[in-house]
DNA sequence: TATTGTATTTACGTTAACGTCAACGTTAGT
DNA sequence: ACTAACGTTGACGTTAACGTAAATACAATA
């Protein structure tokens, strides 16, 4: 089926190292169900698959966003399945998405031009 | 100095309404000096400037910023003075401000073409 | 064997940004 | 005078997202 499987494994403070997040942030991100390391014995394993996730997790955090709305961002990029009905809601929810993320676009566009004047003003007074 | 002054007052309520958010909002982002409203006894009026200073809080928390940031962002729109060495550490804290709104654009952009993405395998699926 | 390093669970603490009463005052209309 | 609508000041409650500390386990190494 897949090609050459890398199974390679992180350990906890190998992958907190990666990402810059403390190991408590990611045990929470367990707690919540977000990661799902597997265990030998009692020390958890985080596979490639929890390092994807980890790394969206982490861009919806720059975003503003709560870690359940991450969840369910995430949850969108499974497989598209089910009834009409369940595709249906599935494009309410991913157009909902998209309207948030073009309003921070846009947020985002004003507030650098805003501040591209204040550097002006700056680099004016500076002379 | 200025053209014809518009001495417009807002209520709290109304401002509230406008915004879409509660009075309670409001008097918290007065508590924290986000705003200040002027008195008439013990009613509060808010000003022109005050309803402007509100849009960029709002806007800056579209953006998942805090209100101290807001607020150190809002402080970035007086007038440029001080010394040089003032100066300079105010254009650093613009580029600081610029590298975290880049990257969540960044971030915007790629989150946007993964959720078209999956918008087009949905679409596929419902035919 | 003792220490160091890394891991674990449990559990209480913290901060931001409000929500939610409670108790009360002022003004306008009936 | 009574009610309704709108305002006020406390002050305690709530939620998310971790921080922090304590007690413990296990492995490698000096």
């Amino acid at each position: 089926m897949s090609a050459t499987q890398h199974q390679r494994r992180y350990s906890i403070s190998e992958l907190a190292a990666e990402f810059d997040v403390t190991t408590r942030t990611l045990r929470f991100y367990e707690e919540k169900g977000l990661l799902t390391p597997e265990r030998r014995g009692r020390v958890r394993y985080f596979s490639a698959a929890d390092r994807v996730r980890l790394r969206l997790i982490l861009r919806g955090r720059r975003l503003g966003l709560t870690l359940e709305q991450s969840a369910e961002i995430i949850d969108l990029y499974r497989e598209p399945e089910g009834s009409k009905r369940q595709l249906n809601k599935l494009l309410a929810t991913l157009a909902e998405r998209r309207a948030h993320l073009e309003q921070q676009a846009e947020d985002i566009n004003v507030t650098l031009h805003e501040l591209a004047a204040v550097e002006r003003k700056c680099r004016k007074a500076l002379k």
